[in-house]
DNA sequence: TATGGCCTGTAC
DNA sequence: GTACAGGCCATA
C-alpha cells in the first residue's frame, strides 16, 4: 500500500522517462480519472521536464507548467507496459481484464498506469497549489521538513481525537497511512489511543516519522500486500516492520506480545509495554 | 467526528 | 461463502 516512501520510490522510478516527449494517451477505464478533469490535449506531444511528489501524490510536469497528477491509492502502479507484474489476461485487449490498465502513456515504451482495484486517480492540474490547498494536503515533510514540521505543530493543538486518527489525516501530515503512523508511534513510544493533545514531546515524534519515512526510503519502500515501484521491484522495509502485521509476536524490544485493536476505523498495531498504557 | 462506500484479490 | 485489506470522500 503506497505511503510517502512508496509514492516516492515510484516516482525515482519513472525518473528514467525525464525529458522524454509523450506521444499518445490512451485511456482505458475513464472511471480512474477524477472530478471528470483530464485534458489530454494538454499533455500529448508535450515533453516531461520533472517529476515531483507531495505527500501521498505523484506529479508529472510537461513543458513545465501542465501537471499530471495521480494517486495510485492502493494498488495503482506505473510500470512499462511489457512488465511481467501485469498479468497477461490484463494485456490482452480482448480480455474484460485489460481495463485494468486503465491508461497506458507512450513515451519512448508503453507506461501503464494498472490498478486492479478501481481507487487510484488521474487528473490533469494547471494550478498546483490550488488543487493541494482545496484538498487541504500539508507540506511535503521531506521536501518541505521546516515548513510542514511548524504546520504539524499548529495543526495538531486543538485536535480532539487519539493520535493515530490524526497521523492519518493528510491536513496534518501528509504521506502517513496506516503502516507508518503505527511505526512511528512505536519508534515514539506513544501509544496510539494516546489523546493529541496530551502528547508531550511533538518534536519527538515528528523525528520518528521523519525517521521511519528515510528509513523505509533506504530499503525501497514496503510491500505488505502488492506494492511496485516503476520498475516491478517490491521493495524490503517489510521485514523490518516492528508492528505493523505482527499481531501476537514477540515486539523485537521487550519480546511481549504484539497487540493489535481497531482505532479510526483501522487495524492498529501496537506494544503494550513499549508504548505505555494510554 | 465517526461511519460507510468505493473496488477486487486473497485468506480462511 | 464471508471477512478483510485501506486512502479518501461523502454523509449524518
Amino acid at each position: 500500500m503506497p505511503e510517502l516512501p512508496e509514492v516516492e520510490s515510484v516516482r525515482l522510478g519513472l525518473e528514467k522517462y525525464r525529458n522524454q516527449r509523450l506521444s499518445k494517451i490512451l485511456i482505458r477505464d475513464k472511471s480512474v480519472l477524477f472530478e471528470g478533469q483530464f485534458s489530454e490535449n494538454k499533455l500529448n506531444g508535450k515533453k516531461l521536464s520533472s517529476l515531483k511528489r507531495r505527500g501521498k501524490y505523484l506529479i508529472f510536469v510537461f513543458d513545465h507548467k501542465y501537471h499530471l497528477v495521480a494517486h495510485l491509492r492502493m494498488t495503482g502502479k506505473f510500470l512499462p507496459l511489457t512488465s511481467t507484474v501485469i498479468p497477461k489476461a490484463v494485456k490482452d485487449e480482448t480480455s474484460k481484464k485489460s481495463l485494468q490498465c486503465r491508461a497506458i502513456f507512450t513515451f519512448k515504451e508503453d507506461v501503464a498506469f494498472y490498478d486492479t482495484r478501481r481507487f487510484g486517480t488521474l487528473t490533469t492540474v494547471e494550478d498546483l497549489e490550488l488543487f493541494f490547498s482545496k484538498k487541504k494536503i500539508a507540506p511535503d515533510p521531506i521536501e518541505n521538513q521546516i515548513q510542514a514540521q511548524q504546520h504539524f505543530f499548529d495543526k495538531i493543538q486543538d485536535r480532539k481525537q487519539s493520535i493515530k486518527a490524526v497521523l492519518l489525516d493528510q491536513s496534518v501530515v501528509a504521506g502517513v497511512g496506516n503502516i507508518y503512523a503505527d511505526e512511528a508511534l512505536f519508534l515514539a513510544k506513544i501509544h496510539p489511543k494516546t489523546m493529541t493533545k496530551k502528547i508531550r514531546n511533538p518534536e519527538h515524534l515528528w523525528e520518528k516519522i521523519i525517521d521511519v519515512f528515510n528509513l523505509a526510503l533506504r530499503y525501497g519502500g514496503s510491500s505488505i500486500i502488492n506494492y511496485r515501484d516503476a520498475d516491478g521491484r517490491s521493495g524490503t522495509f517489510q521485514e523490518k516492520l516492528n508492528v505493523y502485521g505482527r499481531n501476537g509476536l514477540a515486539c523485537n524490544i521487550c519480546k511481549r506480545k504484539i497487540q493489535m485493536i481497531y482505532l479510526a476505523g483501522r487495524s492498529t498495531h501496537f506494544c503494550k509495554s513499549c508504548q505505555g498504557k494510554n
